[in-house]
DNA sequence: GTTCTTATTTTGATTAGTCAAAATAAATCT
DNA sequence: AGATTTATTTTGACTAATCAAAATAAGAAC
């Protein structure tokens, strides 16, 4: 099993490349990590023979198969607890991200399971980051949701992702079409509910499970 | 802060001192710890200088107020943690004590009482263990157990001592949780075999052994 | 195309935690 | 009491991860 040492720099590799199949620098690895370049480099030898990174010596590294395997789950891990850090415990969001530095790489894979039915399956985090999904595909483009977004904060609707006319219909009767602004002011999720506010003024509640399957983005 | 396996050290000493002010032996620790002998010794050592524990030579060690007080909160932690993989994740009553292991020492005291208070400050874990309260209070009621309470009375099962999934999850599949009511019908020590009804009416056989890691209060 | 600057790698040392095996102390058994 | 067993401590060595500082390579500037 991959130390805490190595699914850190595994999950710093993968934010730094942003995407791309970009090399990533040394420096940038060991300040994002918070060591010296000269253990950064240390490190990325002894994950090279282990199989994690290719690296090109006074060039940078890149992950491979495997490492990007192992890095998307670690951030799927760190953007599952926050959110749940977020939605559950209504902790306050600028806290969350160093508390999920540590839980990351505690929480088991069946927890990290457990874990996302309860809170819905969300797409993104309470940042709105995207949350890799169990198989490992991590989308760049993604909206939160009324089950995963912040709360007490303006948020316009941009989609519905439920095509059945029940649900719509639902929504249209409550004024929850796209456009629409409309703020979150409670989320029990192990209640599973959701109350919110349209702009107009009416309070409104619904399930976790509808709310998660309204698209939203922040407002202004 | 404490390392993990300082934590790990200061909870097994508190686990093995069980609530009296005994001196633990250094083989009781070691193999509670799951180290060699030598490692222990040397731990202690370090410990000792750090004023967590009170090291007696060639004779044990006990906790300071200080050790204690960190141990405790290990405990807390992990007895909450697996309160809540049980009750809100609804996990396996057998498996949770090995995620608890990992978490107990990844969780802050923020997220601690926040989940305390989403639990509603329970008392015990779903084994029955009682969980130290924040201010280190942890209440240590002495139990009968299957293999020397009175019989043919209703007893009720307050606590299963012993972590391993083996036991737990025979416990589980004959209905013997904390919480249910049972009643002895037939204790041979010699034979080591101790005869017992479930209050719905199936009978059941368990070994000496087994029913001394049931602990039981009367019912009613 | 040398020189200078900057990033990276190497080297040597340190810390926390561990094991294997030898040395020592304490307890137990004639 | 003397001998033997058992528990504990010591010693020496190892691994993972780190830093400080010297050495080296690349790229930029002149």
């Amino acid at each position: 099993m991959a130390t805490i040492a190595v699914e850190n720099y595994l999950k710093h590799v993968l934010l730094l490349s942003a995407g791309s199949a970009d090399l990533v620098s040394m420096g940038a690895l060991a300040s994002a990590v918070a060591v010296v370049p000269g253990t950064a480099t240390t490190m990325v030898k002894a994950l090279a023979d282990e199989g994690l990174v290719e690296h090109q010596p006074r060039h940078g590294v890149r992950l491979t198969p495997e490492g990007r395997r192992l890095a998307l789950n670690v951030l799927r891990k760190h953007r599952l607890v926050e959110t749940f850090l977020v939605n559950v415990l209504k902790m306050d969001w600028a806290k969350v991200h160093a508390e999920a530095e540590q839980l990351e790489h505690a929480i088991s894979d069946e927890v990290l399971d457990r874990l996302d039915a309860l809170l819905g399956h969300p797409q993104t985090d309470p940042h709105g980051d995207p949350i890799p999904s169990r198989q490992g595909k991590l989308s760049s483009q993604v909206y939160a949701t009324l089950a995963t977004c912040v709360t007490d904060r303006g948020v316009r609707i941009v989609r519905i992702t439920e095509q059945s006319p029940e649900f719509l219909q639902f929504a249209e009767q409550n004024g929850l079409q796209p456009g629409t602004t409309v703020r979150v002011t409670d989320r029990n999720v192990p209640a599973g509910l959701v109350t919110l506010k349209k702009s107009g003024g009416r309070a409104l509640a619904l399930s976790v499970v509808a709310a998660g399957k309204i698209l939203v983005e922040p407002a202004r």
